[in-house]
DNA sequence: TATTGTTATACTCTATAACTATA
DNA sequence: TATAGTTATAGAGTATAACAATA
């Protein structure tokens, strides 16, 4: 029974993204952790002191969700918070949340190393510009605009 | 502020997914529709008399959440559920359901469009060899396995 | 026995509005 | 006035377990 939807381009990237996220998320499992998790102390470790706000727009995570989203990797020990002003939370990684990310790391590093192992060599170098090209945030404006909103 | 996860192929995937996602459903708003819908109703289109459980291996809805999934497009008119034998739910489009896919495949093609617009010229015809390599459902087995399960 | 559809349930992710306190 | 964090809430999407009816 073939799939009759695939030479869409969106559906395509759709598909491919939430099979590698699943396959993703089953390899972190076993470190009580998740991708959006990860994504955050990657960032985290990248920035330290980064604040929740600044995050949130980096990962597209709008500030509400990022309350409970903070909360249980401070529940999980691996990140802490810091006030830095009146109003703004600097989250830096805990010596438990810098061991946890070097594991995750490994787990990244081998999902990452399938990934590109499914692609033929010969294209393999053009994943990443195919995928930045398709990425680029258009303006949500122009997207409002152009749906009639 | 540059995103320092940009380079991580999987990251780069879900983020271009997301964002293409986002841009795709704005633009089916107008019609009362979303992506996963117009997936449904292309299916169908495509494969006329198709089950329930068919669609949903090909799309990867479980049994469970096509339940909902298909009582609301049969709420909305575009579809008719038909009993083919004692278990088995034939899908098909209605008059309505044709007319809104017609409409729906203008601004899927359009956003088509727009998201291979961003693929400089010589990359393009990479992209769907591309994503398709990335796709490739492994196996589950061999996920769990991998990951300690 | 395996499959189809179903119910119930729970968790994650996402989206919006409104509030506060700070800058 | 704009920003950071927060609360509350609602809607998707996804996952599992269990059950009835049927093949």
């Amino acid at each position: 029974m073939k799939d009759p939807l695939i030479g869409l381009c969106g559906y395509l990237l759709q598909r491919a993204a939430a099979s590698a996220l699943a396959g993703l998320n089953a390899r972190l499992a076993p470190l009580g952790l998740r991708h959006a998790g990860v994504a955050m102390l990657m960032l985290i470790a990248a920035r330290p002191g980064i604040t929740q706000s600044q995050a949130g727009r980096i990962l597209d995570i709008q500030r509400a969700n990022m309350v409970p989203f903070v909360a249980r990797l401070e529940g999980l020990g691996v990140i802490r918070r810091r006030q830095v002003d009146g109003r703004s939370q600097a989250l830096e990684l805990t010596g438990r949340g810098r061991l946890l990310l070097a594991r995750a790391r490994r787990v990244v590093a081998a999902h990452e190393a399938q990934l590109l192992g499914r692609v033929p060599w010969k294209l393999r170098p053009m994943v990443l510009p195919v995928l930045m090209a398709l990425w680029q945030d258009e303006p949500q404006a122009a997207v409002a605009q152009a749906s009639g909103r």
